[in-house]
DNA sequence: CAGGATCCGAACCGATACTG
DNA sequence: CAGTATCGGTTCGGATCCTG
């Protein structure tokens, strides 16, 4: 890969994966489907304005599902892709030097 | 690892590495040593402002090594710790994962 | 229940001018 | 050369109110 490459590649990854809120997201949605109150109680600190928005942005990049189901009230879940599972690992590298970071900074 | 530290963890590394620059910034000095000018002719797009910021961030994560010769004129090496250099597989997952990403939305 | 619409402050970012 | 200082635009994010 080139180095122009992976330079974009890697903001591309964050484009999609990265911010304020997504992480969290794809986090809760690892552990299956999940309803958009769900979602919204896992997250009490999210509010549902920005919640929408990035799930709106999530489906968009195909990472996520949303599958309305059309009764009253109305229900609406979440799931990741199959494309979407793929960011598991990319998660997990990520938690892992954030936990090394901090023992770092500690010890 | 618990569930909760998982996701804070994530979104340490993102405060750390996340963002539009640092991620470029980091890949550039994944090549070694490189002087500010170096980096700003490397990133005709960024801002001296913003480059100094952000290397400033980096520093005081201990993710990169700022080096200044008192000397006329001023001379600042920048390289990455032997922290810093911990996130090149960090990239190298992220840089993969958009690689991915891109061949499934042409394809 | 799962949102849409609106308003507003905060944070981010860029352009420009100046300096040891 | 490697910054600092200042200003202004844009985007992000939160609070609140409304709806099928």
């Amino acid at each position: 890969m080139g180095d122009q490459q992976f330079k974009s590649t890697v903001e591309l990854t964050l484009k999609v994966i990265g911010g304020k809120w997504k992480p969290v997201i794809l986090c809760h949605l690892t552990d299956g489907v999940k309803r958009f109150g769900e979602l919204k109680r896992d997250m009490p600190e999210i509010t549902q304005k920005m919640l929408t928005q990035q799930l709106r942005e999530l489906e968009q990049d195909e990472v996520i599902h949303r599958k309305v189901y059309t009764q009253v009230p109305p229900k609406v879940e979440y799931s990741l892709t199959d494309h979407g599972q793929t960011i598991k690992e990319v998660l997990d590298v990520m938690a892992l030097w954030g936990q090394g970071h901090l023992e770092r900074r500690r010890g």
